[in-house]
DNA sequence: CTATGATCATGA
DNA sequence: TCATGATCATAG
């Protein structure tokens, strides 16, 4: 997505694993490499740093394990329907980061059930795949960690049900605009957009539309944590 | 603008 | 110090 990478690699990798097997073994293939050396192999360029890159890493692994993405509203690996994240790790090894899972509805809310929701389909099954991340590591010396696949368990779902609801409840009041980082024990729900003037469409108490800062569900990093220590 | 991928940068 | 709020790039 980012960088003018005008060569497509000649390695494996334009091609989607066929299994989730497949998938691992392409993890495991990555483990131990930097980025640097990944990013020669698909002969895409390394930024200086991610200041104007920040997707930069997610791209590179996608490409690496055979992503059939693009820009397409799908899991990463839409026949496996698996969605693949980068975990980024601080010089402690613990996530640095919170982990962006997608953007909250700005349509009227109505009926819509957390079964149903962008959130819990978003997070049916995630490759979690850890990187480092501190900033003092030049970007193409960082080391890429041991990737593995998550299913929420049945705690984990709950409280990423409850935590949904009652952000949602509030949206559905009308107040997404009041709704701060600070609500939510696993989500939380942030700004997400080009910068603090794009707008979108809200809706109000009384039905009215308003326009109002885009705003992204988000896993916490406390969560994450959790998930790699157990991974 | 909304979707994809996230990290930056500042206030508390 | 670190979480919150803000921001960056690109495709459609």
């Amino acid at each position: 997505m980012n960088d003018d990478n005008s060569q497509l690699s000649g390695v494996n990798k334009i091609f989607p694993p066929k299994s989730q097997a497949e998938l691992l073994t392409r993890c495991q293939v990555l483990v131990g490499k930097t980025l640097g050396q990944v990013a020669a192999e698909q002969n895409i360029f390394v930024p200086e740093n991610l200041q104007r890159h920040k997707g930069w890493v997610g791209n590179l692994l996608e490409i690496a394990l055979g992503a059939n993405a693009g820009n397409k509203a799908q899991p990463d690996f839409v026949d496996l329907a698996i969605e693949m994240k980068t975990l980024p790790l601080n010089a402690q090894g613990q996530p640095k980061e919170s982990t962006y899972v997608c953007t909250v509805s700005m349509k009227q809310s109505g009926e819509l059930c957390w079964q149903d929701s962008w959130v819990k389909h978003k997070l049916a099954h995630v490759l979690w795949v850890p990187v480092e991340a501190d900033v003092t590591i030049p970007l193409a010396e960082r080391y890429i960690g041991q990737a593995w696949l998550w299913k929420p368990s049945l705690e984990q779902d709950a409280i990423l049900q409850r935590d949904w609801e009652d952000l949602m409840d509030r949206i559905v009041l009308g107040e997404q605009a009041e709704i701060t980082a600070k609500e939510g024990d696993y989500l939380q729900i942030r700004p997400k957009a080009a910068n603090g003037k794009v707008l979108s469409t809200g809706v109000s108490e009384s039905g009215l539309h308003e326009k109002i800062n885009p705003k992204g569900f988000y896993l916490r990093t406390s969560f994450t944590k959790q998930l790699l220590e157990q991974g």
